[in-house]
DNA sequence: AGCACGCCGACT
DNA sequence: GTCGGCGTGCTC
């Protein structure tokens, strides 16, 4: 390597392959280098991923245009990019295009300009002074050169003003250099005091870091156990070795206030990656981080493909969360491809969790995986009083939709000056909308679901696609008027039930479309703190490290959600609410209660939920896993055939039926519609293999797909263990 | 993923 | 007669 004069060069593109390109005279390429090759008529930048492997010959090669001024993608970054791909049987390009997300972090960033009074100056002829224009320059009589934008808002002008004074020449230009990385964080900070139980984890923690190498633990504990303060430790432990560390968090966790905590320990916030972060804010991080210069990030999933130089641990928090699992464009599911990083990586990785996922507690149990667990600190009950509300008996009023006893708890609740939250996973007002005369049903025309009204919008909107329309007046079935009916209930739906029952108490909405980003999570949970709101009506669960010791009221309007349909993991995601309510809710003495309304109150789930029987819950749970040889005790795949065509879309899923591996232990369900037998315009079949779980499924599916031609207008994607089945 | 080439309908 | 629709196919 070194002086090689042909390489291959692995593309963010869905290609099959690398392809080779020539090595020009006087450049010298290593392994890893990030490049910018002709593709065609175009450029594009790629990855140096090899030696070349000469089945292009030579005399046809293009030269290499560039090479980036950056530090070489590590090999374990690019072992990882491989392996991903291979274990989602996407094409590895398109995994790279994960990890080259920001091409403009290749460049060397620009300098940033600012301006100076220029003492000199002289306004040209026909120069106008206005009060604007000599505000600007008085602001730059004192202090040091800001930049244009800044001038202008100090200066409560407009941009064009700044621009104008620059033109006439009365203001000096300067180029400083980027700005600075932001403060490090330092590990040599003292921490705070911890328990034996903290510090014996801690300890356990940093001995794995110090030594290297791979392992993976869970970090079991109730929230209040302490566990943040417990995986800091192992972060200091990984930046006194001059490594990075890598906190992956779920998006609706990180928050203001996370963020701040890490700063109070560590002396300086971490490098954040996130959807709500611009594009110069991404180009910044990604070159601070590959230049070694960020020790530690916290982030989404995507932070995983971030180019460390020498990753020294990985935190997984809330490891249950189903926000890990991506399921648009490469299907993965974070977690467990942290997992593999670490491995590659030869590192430590701690799975942190109240609840954890069945997957995660059974590699524990089996010893894969080992295990920490905290006590609380406070001791005592960690499940708040549950209350299963039996909706067959116990009804709410016609197109209502919280029962007798719960608006009875709410009262008793408010009267007491205490908060309460309720719970529905269902965005909007109402999800479907039908005619009362004709029975018309608002369906999105692009996906088989329904259109959501969304009151406060005026809008019926879906939520698979985002096409949005307005309320229609009249039916556009019939044409009757005023005949459309709202159907179900959603989050605002519930809260104008709220508004009637408790005219004078305040509400508020917290939806997943409502709170983006760790400021206006920020200030909702201030609101909640502060107790300007006596009611909060959510479709999901604050982020994690709050705690309410007014809210003692926590109603779940819909338990059943999913307990009877596919979805497998719907009845571990209302325990998981249910501990994330009781880390949340409650005082000390007053632990708060937690109402289910149900219409299966005799469920065996329930009723571990209603005993607050953590061990029964999951044993109950992996019984019936196991018996059904689902994960993690089996293996799953799912193979979702789309194209606008239905018949060839059903040729196809018949074809690859009639095709699939079928033997004594591995069985293929399927073709059946998929779960939104149409999306976004596309026809989708899906086909379900089930495999024992020590089975490679990749292999077997490779080879299945290669006994079925599959035609170019038609897309076959693969979801190694598929998460949702909604 | 782009961006070409390529073969059939309505426009200057 | 051209301009342009986007259906297949290639890019080292
Ligand atoms: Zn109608
Ligand atoms: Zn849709």
């Amino acid at each position: 390597m070194g002086a090689e004069t042909r390489v291959a060069v692995l593309l963010p593109l869905p290609l099959r392959e690398a392809y080779d390109y020539r090595v020009p005279d006087g450049m010298t390429l290593n392994h890893g280098d990030f490049v910018e090759v002709p593709l065609g008529p175009r450029r594009v930048i790629g990855v140096v991923w090899g030696s070349g492997a000469g089945v292009v010959e030579a005399r046809r090669l293009k030269p290499v245009v560039r090479r980036f001024d950056v530090p070489p993608m590590t090999a374990v970054a690019r072992r990882f990019v491989e392996w991903v791909a291979a274990y989602t049987m996407t094409l590895p390009g398109f995994v790279l295009r994960m990890a080259v997300s920001v091409p403009a972090a290749l460049e060397p960033p620009k300098p940033i300009l600012a301006y100076l009074k220029r003492p000199d100056a002289l306004a040209p002829p026909g120069f106008k002074m206005t009060d604007a224009r000599r505000r600007v320059l008085a602001l730059l009589e004192d202090g040091p050169p800001r930049m244009p934008g800044e001038l202008a808002e100090e200066a409560g002008c407009g941009a064009t003003v700044v621009r104008g004074l620059a033109e006439a020449g009365l203001l000096e230009p300067l180029l400083l250099p980027p700005a600075p990385p932001l403060g490090r964080p330092d590990w040599a900070r003292p921490g705070p005091a911890l328990s034996a139980h903290q510090e014996a984890a801690a300890d356990d923690l940093r001995g794995r870091v110090q030594a290297g190498g791979y392992s993976s633990v869970l970090l079991d504990g109730v929230t209040g156990s302490g566990k943040t303060e417990v995986y800091y430790e192992a972060i200091a432990a990984a930046l006194k070795q001059g490594k990075q560390a890598l906190i992956l968090l779920p998006e609706i966790a990180l928050s203001a206030q996370w963020l701040d905590r890490f700063a109070r320990r560590f002396g300086a916030a971490p490098a954040e990656w996130h959807s709500e972060l611009t594009g110069s804010q991404r180009r910044d991080t990604w070159r601070a981080v590959a230049k070694g210069e960020v020790p530690v990030v916290v982030g989404a999933r995507s932070a995983l493909f971030l180019p460390y130089p020498d990753l020294g641990v990985i935190i997984v928090d809330e490891e249950h969360d189903s926000a890990y699992k991506q399921e648009e464009g490469a299907i993965y599911h974070a977690r467990d491809m942290a997992v593999a990083r670490a491995h590659l990586g030869g590192l430590p990785i701690v799975l942190v969790s109240a609840t954890p996922s069945l997957e995660t507690k059974v590699n524990a149990d089996s010893g894969r995986y080992a295990r920490i667990e905290l006590p609380s600190r406070h001791g005592g009950a960690q499940l708040p009083e549950v209350a299963l509300v039996d909706l067959r008996r116990d009804r709410p009023p016609a197109r209502h939709w919280l029962a007798p006893s719960l608006r009875k708890a709410l009262t008793e609740t408010l009267a007491g000056g205490e908060q309460a939250m309720l719970f529905l996973n269902r965005r909007g007002y109402a999800p479907l909308t039908l005619c009362r005369a004709c029975g018309h049903r608002m369906q999105c025309p692009n996906c088989t679901a329904w259109l959501v009204e969304h009151r406060l919008a005026r809008k019926l909107q879906c939520h698979h696609c985002g096409l949005q329309q307005p309320l229609p007046p009249a039916c556009p079935e019939c044409g009757e008027e005023g005949t459309m009916a709202a159907c179900g209930p959603g989050v605002e739906r519930i809260a104008e039930e709220v508004a009637a029952l408790f005219p004078d108490a305040r509400a508020a909405i917290m939806a997943s479309d409502t709170l983006s980003g760790p400021r206006a999570i920020q200030e909702m949970v201030r609101k909640i703190t502060d107790h300007e709101l006596d009611i909060i009506i959510g479709t999901q669960v604050m982020a994690k490290g709050h705690h309410f010791p007014m809210l003692t009221l926590v109603g779940v309007v819909d338990a059943d959600l999913g307990l009877n349909g596919g979805d497998l993991r719907a009845a571990e995601r209302t325990y998981q609410l249910l501990h994330q309510v009781a880390g949340r809710a409650g005082r000390g003495e007053r632990p708060g209660t937690v109402m289910l309304q149900t219409f299966m109150p005799e469920h065996p789930v329930m009723q571990a939920l209603a005993a607050g029987d953590r061990d029964g819950f999951y044993q109950l749970e992996a019984e019936m896993r196991q018996d059904a040889g689902m994960p993690p005790f089996g293996r799953l795949a799912a193979l979702i055939v789309s194209g606008e065509d239905p018949t060839l879309v059903d040729r196809v899923a018949m074809a690859l039926g009639r095709a699939a591996p079928r033997s004594e232990t591995v069985h293929v369900l399927g073709p059946a519609p998929a779960p939104l037998a149409l999306l976004r315009g596309r026809h989708r079949r899906r086909l379900l293999l089930k495999a024992p779980r020590a089975t490679q499924v990749q292999p077997l599916i490779a080879e299945w797909l290669g006994r079925v031609e599959i035609p170019p207008a038609i897309r076959v994607q693969i979801d190694v263990d598929p998460y949702s089945f909604l």
